[in-house]
DNA sequence: CTTGACCTTCCTATGATGGGATACCCATAT
DNA sequence: ATATGGGTATCCCATCATAGGAAGGTCAAG
C-alpha cells in the first residue's frame, strides 16, 4: 500500500492541493487518511479516483456531473445507459455553448470585415453597439 | 427630458435593475441624479449607454473590454484601428473557447458512439475516464 | 390608514480555481 | 542546539457576471 503525500497525489493526479482539499470539503472525495501530523496521505485507489475526475473535468463534466459518473463508477451494476444519458445530455451542452460562442464570433468578424481599421474614427462595429434597430446580421455565409 | 426610474431603464434596455446598480457600482457608468428620494432616475443618454453595454455583453465582452470600448465611443476622434484590434483579440477568444468545447463534445460523441447504452454495465465512456494510458482519441473525422 | 408596489443599501451565493496569511511539522546545514 | 527552508494545516478573500434576499424608506391608491 503506497501511501503519498498530497503534494505527490497532486503531481501524479494533475490535480493542485488547493483543489484535491476542496474536492474533499464538497464531498466529491472522502477524508483521506491522517498520519499523526494530520498530515492527509492517499492510497492507490484513492490517487486513481482524482485521476477519473481531472479526467472528468478536462471533458468539461461539472461537479454535480462528476458525483454521478463517480457513483455510476463505483457501481460495478450500473447499467451503461445511465452513463451515456449524462454524456449524451452534457455534450448537447456543450454544443449550445459552442454554438454561441460562434454567433457571437461571426457577428463580430463581419462587422471587423467592414471596418476600415485605420486612423479614422467611423466604425462599423460601435455603430452596431450603438444602434439597437440596426440589428447585427448573424451573416449566414 | 425624460427621466425614468431604475425599473423602466431595466425595462427600456434590458438591463437588470440589478446589473444597473452593479455597473454603477463598479464605475461602468456613473452615478445618475436621484430625485429627493434617493430614487436613481436615467435620462435618455444614459439609457442609451446601457443599451450600448448590452449589446457589447450580448456579444460577449467582459466589463473590461466594455470599459474600453464605451470610452472609444465616447472618444468623437478615436481611430477605427483601436476599436477593431479589441473586436479581433476577442474574436480570437472566442473561437479558442469554441474549440476547446467542441473539442470535448467530439471526444465525447465518439465514446458514445461505442457505448451500447443499454442495461449492461460494460462502458467506453467510464473506462476512458478511468484509464490514464488508454489516451482518449481526439477524432480526426 | 393600510396595502402593495416600488425604491434604497448591504450581505450572500453561484462554479471552479487561485492567492495569501498564519501556524505547525520536519529535515538538513550550520 | 538552532537557524533555514520547505511542506502541510486551516481559514479568509478574490475572481466573473449575475441573482436572491433581508431590512427599511417612499409613494399612490384603496
Amino acid at each position: 500500500m503506497n501511501l503519498v503525500t498530497i503534494a505527490q497525489a497532486s503531481a501524479i493526479t494533475g490535480v493542485s492541493a488547493k483543489m484535491i482539499r476542496h474536492y474533499e470539503s464538497i464531498g466529491l472525495i472522502k477524508a483521506p487518511l491522517r498520519t499523526e501530523n494530520r498530515y492527509r496521505h492517499y492510497s492507490e485507489a484513492e490517487l486513481h479516483e482524482l485521476g477519473f475526475i481531472r479526467r472528468s473535468r478536462d471533458l468539461g463534466f461539472s461537479f454535480e456531473d462528476i458525483r454521478q459518473l463517480l457513483s455510476l463508477w463505483r457501481d460495478k451494476a450500473r447499467s451503461s445507459a445511465e452513463v451515456k444519458a449524462i454524456a449524451l445530455r452534457h455534450v448537447q451542452e456543450l454544443d449550445q455553448k459552442a454554438a454561441a460562442l460562434e454567433a457571437m464570433s461571426r457577428t463580430l468578424k463581419s462587422l471587423a470585415a467592414t471596418c476600415h481599421g485605420d486612423d479614422r474614427p467611423d466604425c462599423p462595429i460601435l455603430e452596431a453597439l450603438d444602434l439597437p434597430d440596426k440589428e447585427v446580421s448573424q451573416s449566414d455565409p
